[in-house]
DNA sequence: AGGTGTGAACACTTTCACAGCA
DNA sequence: TGCTGTGAAAGTGTTCACACCT
């Protein structure tokens, strides 16, 4: 049922959601792949390709159904359900996250925020109140965490990651310029902003050439 | 000369540079591609596939000479001198940007700070005064900064992008979660978190089917 | 032997083109 | 007629295998 679906394919999805999500507001009944699309970036083509492989959404002739779309996107993404995600490292990035509204709205529920630094540990951070680290595998255990966002230093990643593992976390956004050694069940995602801003300075340094030709 | 280079290719690339310079610290000479295949989570052939698209940079029998790759890379990538960035936006991700110092190391200089909130403005933020945002197109352009990174309400990203690209700017760095319409001259990185988020949901809902088989 | 550089094979993704249903 | 769903074609990226240099 599900021959394996490319990582391209999933942030597409994410956002047609999103796209739907404001047409939805919006109040509009039906979409085309054509008008998804150009919303999206890419082609018609591409768009029926990417649902067509979780089901016949659409109704030919007419388009996708807005607000039904949407619920089957929600439910291929996984996001039918919220998901009980724990903050780890609350210094600049990891509050700068806890601030962000969007997780929340999408389901991404921040039950837990950890820190080492005793300064920080009690302080209420936005509905949240910070906890050291050292019972870090208990508290994730206990909370039932799923996700973890680690916002730390690079020093540190490796050995905060391998024990929110064991306290049973399948899934790590990583923001540390590392390369997270994990067991193959627990998927890792990275945001690494120096190497995006080299991506911009190599695409730029080279422009020239790909002008010609 | 250079026949399109992909983007994950891009990508490796950095992060080869990136285990190059720690083992430089360390004072080995040279390193093979199997080595950094290894450290860089891919394949050798792969490696050599990545490099030889710039060059020959290697000894049969022997490896590539560290900090020679190195040199190559950063000339590469474009990292041979340093570049002057904009930071549109001083809120939480803004100032957590700030102060990340990695920015620096690799040649990426903030040299304007930029915000429409009047209490944030005229106050230091990490060696960077806030400016307001009225006079965006004159600062910018004064500064020659050549990439903005834009850390600012989705509401506000689309048009604080044309300014700067009227300015001169050539790449964003956005952080909105908006898809940016720019001229084609203009490269744009985008950081979703929440599109990360989803990707590992989907991941984490579909792993069940991916084991089975 | 040891390890690079590279054409050829393979796998995966995107685009095309059109049959088929409303 | 309009737009979806999909096999087949084209295009792109990765892996293999081996010639070749030290």
């Amino acid at each position: 049922m599900s021959p394996k679906v490319s990582d391209s394919t999933v942030r597409r999805l994410s956002r047609y959601l999103k796209i739907l999500e404001a047409r939805c507001s919006e109040g509009a009944g039906t979409i085309s792949s054509d008008a998804l699309a150009t919303d999206a970036g890419t082609t018609a083509a591409q768009v029926r390709k990417d649902l067509s492989q979780f089901g016949s959404f659409g109704k030919r002739g007419q388009g996708y159904p807005l607000e039904d779309l949407g619920t089957h996107l929600r439910e291929i993404l996984g996001l039918g359900r919220p998901w009980r995600v724990a903050l780890i490292g609350a210094g600049r990035i990891g509050t700068a996250i806890l601030g962000y509204p969007d997780f929340r709205r999408k389901g991404f529920e921040i039950v837990v925020v950890l820190d080492e630094d005793p300064d920080k540990i009690g302080t209420p951070c936005c509905h949240t109140i910070v906890q050291g680290a050292e019972h870090l595998e208990q508290t994730l255990y206990d909370e039932e965490v799923e996700l973890a966002i680690l916002a730390v230093p690079a020093e540190v990643a490796q050995d905060l990651a391998i024990r929110a593992v064991t306290a049973g976390v399948r899934g790590i956004l990583n923001f540390a310029p590392v390369r997270l050694r994990v067991p193959p069940h627990v998927a890792v995602q990275n945001v690494d902003l120096v190497m995006e801003l080299e991506a911009l300075a190599f695409e730029l340094t080279h422009a020239r050439d790909d002008e010609a030709g």
